[in-house]
DNA sequence: AAGGTATAGCAAAGTACTAG
DNA sequence: CTAGTACTTTGCTATACCTT
């Protein structure tokens, strides 16, 4: 590997203009920028044979200077634990950090709440498993007749917005962070996982909200009548460890969600609708819960880059650059914030 | 020449707010 | 309560380039 540290650029041009730049920008300026440790890096493709010593990552990609040739190798940063294990775990502790960020409101009510996808018609009764017109029971208001599920899925993310606003209505200091949840077999009678969204999602409100509010507003907005909102400890990181376990599940779990969606035939140039993968987000959070994403992944660069400079301080050389980049990748520790 | 790769750029999802 | 809209953030895909 080279010497110097790859940095990318703070506005990169796209693949078109970063050539068309090349290609009218002197020589000389470009080295100039590349000796000043901004090169114009891409890729070119996954190392051969796998991982790589020093960078953490399943399927390391190679990185090459436009410019002065310079090469790197990072890792793939894939969300999904079926391509690359360690990626996917960096980016489940990320959410974590951003799942952590809002619990230590010491004012107020923490909940944790779990909210299910409807179903075919149900009685009100607990235990029935017959249809409400043949038991003489109740009919439970979220029991939908010919229930389709893939369009309930594409929809999902509206039914949530409603269920938001709603409550936010009620209590306009409201903050939350969600997670997705794809719904398996595993809790169900029947075994059979439907690929059902669930929503996880940690909530704050300065006063009390009563379940019997939140399942209103819940089955008005679409849901089903099955949830749970147990009020937790503030600080309590269980919720954050759980809705983060579950982010990067179900970012692994697209291609077994029924989704309705438009399908283009790319013969034909048709655009019809039918069963597509999902598309769905697998977390969301209100602007007030606490550091977004960019913010973590902000930190992890400054802490990375003070690692780095502290290892080439300490005579350690080369091996800093090296370390600087796996170092970006990894947490900087909880609670004490990098300084640059 | 075909196949395979991840990114840059953009589309879509999601939040928050306002007006009717 | 719903629709409209501006804005932020996440996820998808057309692209250029490398390997076979």
């Amino acid at each position: 590997m080279a010497a110097s540290q790859s940095v990318r650029d703070e506005s990169p041009p796209s693949q078109h203009d970063s050539l068309n730049v090349s290609s009218v920008e002197p020589l000389a300026t470009r080295l100039d920028r590349c000796a000043r440790g901004t090169h114009r890096m891409h890729v070119l493709g996954y190392v051969r044979h796998g991982s790589v010593a020093g960078v953490d990552c399943s399927r390391p990609l190679r990185w090459v200077c436009r410019d002065c040739g310079d090469f790197d190798i990072r890792p793939c940063k894939n969300h999904r634990s079926s391509k690359c294990k360690p990626c996917a775990l960096r980016y489940r502790s990320k959410v974590r950090r951003v799942a952590l960020s809002g619990i230590n409101r010491q004012t107020g009510h923490q909940y944790f709440l779990t909210a299910t996808a409807p179903s075919d018609p149900h009685c009100m009764r607990p235990g029935c498993s017959r249809h409400p017109g043949e038991c003489g029971h109740a009919a439970c208001p979220c029991g939908v007749e010919g229930f389709d599920l893939a369009r309930w899925n594409a929809a999902h993310s509206s039914m949530w917005n409603r269920f938001r606003t709603a409550l936010r209505r009620l209590y306009p200091d409201l903050e939350f962070m969600r997670g997705v949840e794809v719904q398996e077999g595993d809790h169900r009678s029947d075994r059979a996982g439907r690929g059902a969204l669930h929503d996880h999602a940690m909530m704050w409100a300065s006063v009390p909200i009563p379940p019997a509010t939140v399942k209103a507003l819940l089955v008005a907005a679409g849901f089903g009548h099955s949830f749970d909102l147990p009020e937790v400890a503030p600080g309590s990181k269980r919720a954050a460890y759980y809705v983060a376990k579950y982010v990067t599940k179900a970012a692994d779990s697209r291609a077994e969600v029924p989704w309705w969606g438009e399908v283009v035939d790319y013969e034909t140039g048709e655009v019809s609708e039918g069963l597509v993968d999902g598309r769905y987000r697998t977390w969301s959070m209100s602007r007030g819960w606490g550091l977004t994403m960019a913010a973590v992944e902000e930190q992890c660069r400054v802490y990375a880059r003070a690692r780095a400079a502290e290892a080439l301080w300490l005579g350690m050389g080369d091996a800093a650059r090296s370390l600087g980049a796996s170092w970006e990748l990894s947490d900087p520790p909880i609670g004490s914030p990098p300084s640059p």
